[in-house]
DNA sequence: CCTACCGATCGGTAGG
DNA sequence: CCTACCGATCGGTAGG
């Protein structure tokens, strides 16, 4: 995903780079001059590669989800699965994208709100969309009997998305736990909570 | 917690002010020009109520750091309540701090990263400590058979307070549901699971 | 709480 | 990818 021009390598490492200065000290903390530095050129060189700060931005958050979105249609293909096992793929699959690249996935999670408009309605749009497709799993799940009928729904899906999206902030990938695993582990904190069934 | 002087209401209402200000910009993106606007008087007259900027941030941060600190020694006082009602209080207290203001709660949870040292580390110990507790209680569970043996520690606690730390973003306090009653939910889920057990 | 102001830094452009 | 530069804005101070 992103955009393939000539100058394309180049420009994927500013945004990488970018990405690390965005996670360490927020996007608007991140002054060109830094990101240059970082890269051993000067700050109105970056613009031969990038038009603005906020295209790389741009580029940061719409790439991540567009990878979530690729993900989940993965999953909503499989219609014949009960949905608590749905519920568990989509979980695997939205930790998988994020382990793929945890810097983007930071930025994604922290700084899409210094998008400006119109970008930060459709990010907004997309997001919402997304998070909706987990909550009808969630839905289906209580009404096929999977899920308990008490839970509400809102927290449910809420407080997936909050574990989902902070595993970035303490995923350590040099640690024993591999991506897979961690979301199978998640997934089932999640769905079987943490107490000792009899 | 915070400070007592002479002029502290007009202080306190410059600090409230400033919350919503970081809460909906960030506080990098948040100029001590926007704030004053918000308060009617020009920015030069700010200094007369704070040292700085970050003087602000720090007591927003510290100021809601002490008020879960004190939350959390209530329920440690009960030390004959088995682990798992020990982490619901734990729990369901965090939520009621929060609810207490959501403002502040969003600015101690997405910008205490901009507080310089020695501040900064002050905070981050702060915080490990705090976690550390929850994750005993965690533990206690597991050794009691409470709580499952398999499940990875680090990874129950770390999502546990992505869920309870991410709640302003989403919690409407205008809706149904009162912030006790959410906190018995987003205990329930999290021990018990979204799964229906036969 | 105000006027007047400071040095530093910001994102970005012109022109090569 | 560089030099040279721009207008805007920043947090904060002096002095009242």
């Amino acid at each position: 995903m992103g955009e393939v021009l000539s100058s394309s390598s180049r420009k994927e490492q500013v945004i990488r780079v970018a990405a690390e200065l965005f996670r360490e000290k927020g996007y608007v903390a991140s002054s060109m001059r830094d990101l240059a530095q970082k890269l051993g050129i000067e700050a109105a060189s970056l613009y031969s590669h990038i038009k603005s700060k906020e295209e790389i931005l741009h580029i940061l958050c719409f790439d991540m989800a567009a990878d979530f979105m690729a993900s989940l249609e993965e999953v909503e293909k499989q219609q014949d699965l009960p949905a608590s096992e749905k519920l568990r793929k989509g979980i695997i699959g939205h930790i998988q994208v994020m382990a793929q690249d945890l810097t983007a996935s930071a930025v994604f999670m922290n700084e899409h709100r210094h998008l400006s408009q119109p970008s930060l309605r459709d990010f907004l749009l997309m997001r919402i969309r997304y998070i909706n497709r987990f909550k009808g799993m969630i839905e289906e799940g209580v009404a096929t009997g999977e899920f308990k009928k008490s839970i509400d729904k809102k927290l449910a899906v809420m407080t997936l998305f909050s574990s989902l999206n902070w595993m970035p902030m303490w995923y350590d990938p040099k640690a024993a736990i591999e991506p897979v695993e961690l979301g199978f582990q998640l997934a089932d904190m999640l769905i079987n909570g943490l107490k000792q069934n009899k």
